[in-house]
DNA sequence: AAGTGGTCTAGACCACGCA
DNA sequence: GCGTGGTCTAGACCACTTA
């Protein structure tokens, strides 16, 4: 029966309903701790193990101390894609905000540029042999005030030691440009997608909450002749990003 | 100093730590909850903090009542755009196991239609009027026995109305060509990814853990006169699956 | 039977932002 | 200064699985 049910449970699940059924919106206040422990006729730290589910799910956030809130989840969209460009009339559905564009407020990027060892992860995909170093440019995208996304991308060094791709600063022309210029045009790309917790670094870079989960989105550009030539890895916070693909159909295996 | 982080947040440091050098490997046991108390001399309860950080984070998990133990994250791939259907070169870095196919477990899935006044996200793809019902065919895929991903589909009644499309089983030829030959060929697909902590329901249907966030990836199909005809809603836990797509590059907008 | 994690109580002291 | 959430203690009883 429900009464099984672990009464910091049953708290959650009430204050869930209400958040979802709509009868606290998003930016609205829930019962601070003590009243809910009151209501519930149970004592603070079993209020607070019901508060901390909801913390999780990434529906509510903490602001101490002003009380617990219900959070709001406004998605910019991200495009691995970036052909497509212009507004598209399927996007309508959207705020047409823009990830690398913002929305008014001011966007900015710190970059940092640094000679590495390519992480496991990197160097399967650039195929570099034991012991090559890489070249890493990192960027932090922020917009206004709050940090929105990191990209990292990684390129041998043998190929872009000395040249404008390690300048720790925007290249108007595009750093796949300067590539390009070096004799490395990349012309497909890889992208994959997974979705985890942040560690705890990205969570102090990015600012996030409990509750955040991150997209990580790997892509691999490749040369016509297929060389892998750049690794760029993008973590984007999942409160923060929808991403947007689009793709014709053709001799497509359906669903049954 | 580092003496002022919480007790509970040190423990969790140093297991974390212990996890990501590699000390602790995946399907490894932790110590117990009052081992750790002891070690820290500290009370259960903060121990129990300690740990419940790492299983949000989704490093561990407590399989009760044996202790518990890192986690294995095994993803499988996951391919929006089935064209790229043949091994790719590219692809050696994973294990070739697909989402849909399963690697020699039986693939199975349960097939369950119904009729519904669509949720709010499938009604402005779908651009129905007011009032108007869909018809929905819910998909959840099970590999072994795990449940994998869930995928729903949506297509206004009108269409759909008494055809195949309607039935609870597998339809060899694909539910896609139905509707094609029904005169609504899906020529264009909108593809939206969010990345997000499952709702209670998805937890159940799909048997996730704590600290297993999911990507909700719709897609809305269009004819080639630009209507939506169809939007699927596939729910896919982050420790099952790798999203991958493959694109090449024209005239890009080039990161600086 | 023993040991594990799951839940819960009844307190306590603290840091912080706001009025 | 007050109320908030953040952390912590020192216990308790429970359900479950394995030996």
């Amino acid at each position: 029966m429900a009464a099984r049910r672990p009464l910091y449970q049953r708290i959650a699940d009430e204050l869930r309903s209400e958040i979802t059924a709509g009868a606290l919106h998003p930016g609205g206040k829930l019962p601070s701790e003590g009243e809910i422990a009151a209501k519930w006729e149970t004592t603070r730290s079993t209020a607070v193990a019901g508060l901390r589910v909801l913390v999780h799910e990434g529906l509510i956030v903490a602001d101490r101390p002003r009380g617990y809130f219900v959070r709001r989840w406004e998605p910019m969209i991200y495009r691995p894609q970036r052909e497509f460009r212009k507004p598209e009339p399927n996007l309508d559905i959207f705020r047409q905000r823009v990830a690398e564009e913002g929305d008014g407020r001011e966007a900015s990027q710190a970059i940092e540029v640094a000679i590495v060892a390519p992480p496991p992860q990197i160097r399967t995909r650039l195929a570099t042999k034991d012991g090559d170093l890489v070249a890493v440019r990192r960027r932090t995208r922020t917009i206004g005030d709050e940090a929105y996304n990191i990209q990292d991308s990684y390129v041998p060094l043998s190929i872009v030691q000395g040249t404008e791709w390690m300048t720790p600063e925007d290249v108007a022309r595009g750093t796949n440009k300067v590539l390009s210029e070096l004799g490395y045009e990349i012309v497909q790309i890889l992208d994959e997608i997974s979705v985890r917790m942040p560690t705890p670094d990205e969570v102090d870079r990015l600012g996030l909450g409990p509750g955040t989960p991150v997209a990580e989105h790997l892509a691999t550009g490749h040369t016509a002749k297929g060389d892998p030539v750049q690794v760029s890895r993008n973590v984007l916070p999942g409160d923060r990003h929808v991403i947007i693909y689009e793709r014709t159909r053709r001799a497509e295996e359906d669903p049954k």
